[in-house]
DNA sequence: TTATCTGCAAAATGTTTGCAGCATA
DNA sequence: TATGCTGCAAACATTTTGCAGATAA
C-alpha cells in the first residue's frame, strides 16, 4: 500500500499501523474499532487517517441507522453492501440493478438522479447456522 | 391527530406541538430543526416525542452519510426516499423493484435477506431550475 | 530545512438520562 | 389521585480542532 506517497501524503508510522488494521477487517469497523486496535496512534489521528482512506476512496462509509458510521474496505467499482446484523461482517453487491428504478424516479419526480445507497439487511449463512440472534 | 390517545399516550401541550411542527414539514427535518421550531417544548421532549412518532411509524428516519440522523413524514406502505441534496427535500419512492436484486444477494451469499434500505440521491426541479449548487 | 504530521486536551455536536415537580386522565 | 410527562441540567458518545513539538522528505 504505497498510495499514500503516490499521492503527496508522508508515509508515517501512526499511518502505516492505522492502514494494516484496515486491512485486516473483512468486515464492517468504526474508527473507534481501529483506535483499540491500534495503540500506537492517538485518536486524533485515527479519525483522520481513516477520513483520508474515505477521501481516497480505500474504505468507504456505510450509515446504519443506529447512527454510528461503519466503514468497509471499497474494492472497485460501483456497489453496495449487504451487512449481517448479528456479526457485522460486510458483503460487497455488485450486481446493482437499480438503474431502471433510477430512470423512474428522474421520470416520475422531474428531479436529476445524483447517485443512491443501497443497503441490505442480511443474516450470514455462519449467523444462520449458529441459530437464531 | 389524535392517534396519541388511541395508543395509550397522554395528549399534552408540548407534544402537541411539537406533532403539529413535525406534520409541518414536506421535507426532512432533524430533531434540532423541530426543536428549534418549537419555543414550548425543551429539547428532551422534542427528541422524546420525535423517537415516540418514529416508534409509531409515523415518521421514518433516514442516515444521510454525514451522520446526522433526518426524519421525515412516513407515508403509507414499504418505500424509500429520494432527497435533494440542495434543498433537503424528501421524495417518497414507492415502486421499489429491487426485489430481484434482493433474491439474488440471497442466492449468491446464502444470507437470508432480513431487510434493506435505498436512498437516492437527487437535485429536485426547482433546484436544478434555480442554478447550479 | 520546512511543510506536514502527531498527540494531547479542549471544544463542538447531537442525544440520552436522572430527578423533582406538574398535569392529564 | 396516581401515573405519566415535562424541563432542566448533567452525562454521554462521537468526532473535530488548536497548538506546540516531532518527523519525513
Amino acid at each position: 500500500m504505497g498510495r499514500l506517497e503516490e499521492r503527496g501524503y508522508r508515509n508515517t508510522g501512526p499511518r502505516r499501523a492505522v492502514v494494516a488494521a484496515v486491512l485486516r477487517h473483512d468486515d464492517g469497523f468504526s474508527a473507534e474499532d481501529i483506535h483499540h486496535e491500534v495503540a500506537v496512534a492517538g485518536r486524533a489521528t485515527v479519525y483522520r487517517t481513516v477520513r483520508l482512506l474515505l477521501d481516497m476512496g480505500i474504505i468507504c462509509k456505510l450509515a446504519l441507522l443506529d447512527g454510528k458510521p461503519l466503514y468497509s474496505l471499497s474494492h472497485a467499482g460501483h456497489h453496495h453492501h449487504a451487512v449481517c446484523l448479528k456479526c457485522g461482517a460486510v458483503t460487497d453487491v455488485y450486481n446493482c440493478g437499480v438503474d431502471s428504478l433510477l430512470d423512474n424516479v428522474q421520470l416520475v419526480t422531474g428531479s436529476k438522479v445524483l447517485g443512491h445507497r443501497l443497503e441490505v439487511f442480511i443474516l450470514c449463512p455462519d449467523c444462520a447456522a449458529t441459530g437464531a440472534p
